[in-house]
DNA sequence: TTGATTTTAGAATGAACATTCTATTTGTTG
DNA sequence: CAACAAATAGAATGTTCATTCTAAAATCAA
């Protein structure tokens, strides 16, 4: 997959605008933030934005695809790991994740996702596309990799348990991290084990 | 508490104005919607709002109190409730709704408050305030009505298993709500079962 | 009913907004 | 280097926004 000159530059600033809008939006949310802003985020005229991006709406859906690939990307990896190590290895990335701050602004970012799904049917599209993926691979692996039964149940009620603790953390962000940390730790090795049911 | 007709009639406006808002910001987002909008839609005038808020955060404010306290009112007639059958009340609530479209709007506002609230202190403050109130009072139904032990892990449990679903039905509209809502019914049933522990 | 007060409407204001337009600069290619 | 195309800036535009202002209507107190 090669690129010219030209095209390097391109997405270079295709990128530069991402951030710099997925910055803003974070800030100000999807309608607070200007197309002035964001132009000054990523040190470019406001007019200039408007040759890689036909419209506002545009920048909001590349943003919501683009995070939609990255944790695609995040959880694909997932893939190649050897089976008898990713029941600890998943259940570590989902600690980590409640343990660490680093979330938190990509949690902001979700919200407003879900939010604008509700309204803007571009943005919804994407995000159940995603979703779907997610719960695809999720269940391929827990199915075949892990090998447990009644996986669908399994993956969904991993997914309920992850959104649900992001939020959680949102709602209250003192929240002791620790002990959060090793709840989630049991509840996910528990539903991971092959030797019983997913808490039904 | 007795009004006069002055009051009556101020509170009414009041609530006019709050419906129609939160009718707006569940079709535009709270920047999304205009003051303009808000107006038509309580048949006022948009000067005239400004009788009774400030400004448009102000409005926001007291929409997010407003659902905030009705929450916490349904919530809080659990408390009556016969400690035997407790347990059940509180499965079949959440049960139901899961089960029924009926919060699928509450929670696309819900959402846009969770937003808001990483940048917006004064909400912020409403929203943990509200947290901490449920979590007391849950807390207090499990240990003190059902008596169940490590009440608290159990309550954090519950609030992550609600909001996720919430979460996942936004994100998944099309999900199976029936076996979603036994999914819910089984695991209610497990954490609110005093013989054994609470998935950990 | 008269005068005072509150409630309401709607126009006015000025800022911010998304978007478009017109140049100018930069880079590429023959 | 010349000529052309792409990239970029920044001002211009017309709209929408939150908020304020002015005055009219409604309500109330006497």
């Amino acid at each position: 997959m090669y690129q010219t000159g030209a095209e390097k530059r391109r997405t270079a600033r295709i990128e530069q605008i991402l951030d710099a809008a997925a910055a803003c939006f974070v800030e100000y949310g999807f309608h607070g933030a200007g197309m002035a802003k964001i132009a000054a985020r990523s040190r470019m005229s406001p007019g200039h934005i408007y040759h890689y991006f036909e419209n506002k709406e545009a920048i909001i859906s590349a943003i919501v695809d683009r995070e939609s690939a990255r944790a695609a990307e995040r959880f694909a990896e997932l893939d190649a790991v050897d089976s008898a190590e990713l029941a600890d290895v998943m259940t570590e990335r989902v600690v980590t994740s409640v343990a660490e701050n680093t979330d938190i602004l990509q949690s902001a970012l979700n919200m407003e996702m879900l939010a604008e799904c509700q309204r803007n049917p571009v943005i919804a599209k994407i995000i159940q596309r995603h979703d779907r993926y997610v719960r695809e691979q999720l269940t391929h692996l827990l199915r075949d990799k892990i090998g447990v039964d009644q996986a669908e149940a399994r993956t969904d009620m991993i997914m309920v348990f992850v959104s649900g603790l992001a939020n959680r953390l949102l709602r209250h962000p003192e929240l002791d991290r620790e002990s959060m940390a090793e709840l989630m730790r049991e509840t996910m090795l528990y539903i991971l084990s092959p030797s019983q049911s997913p808490c039904r």
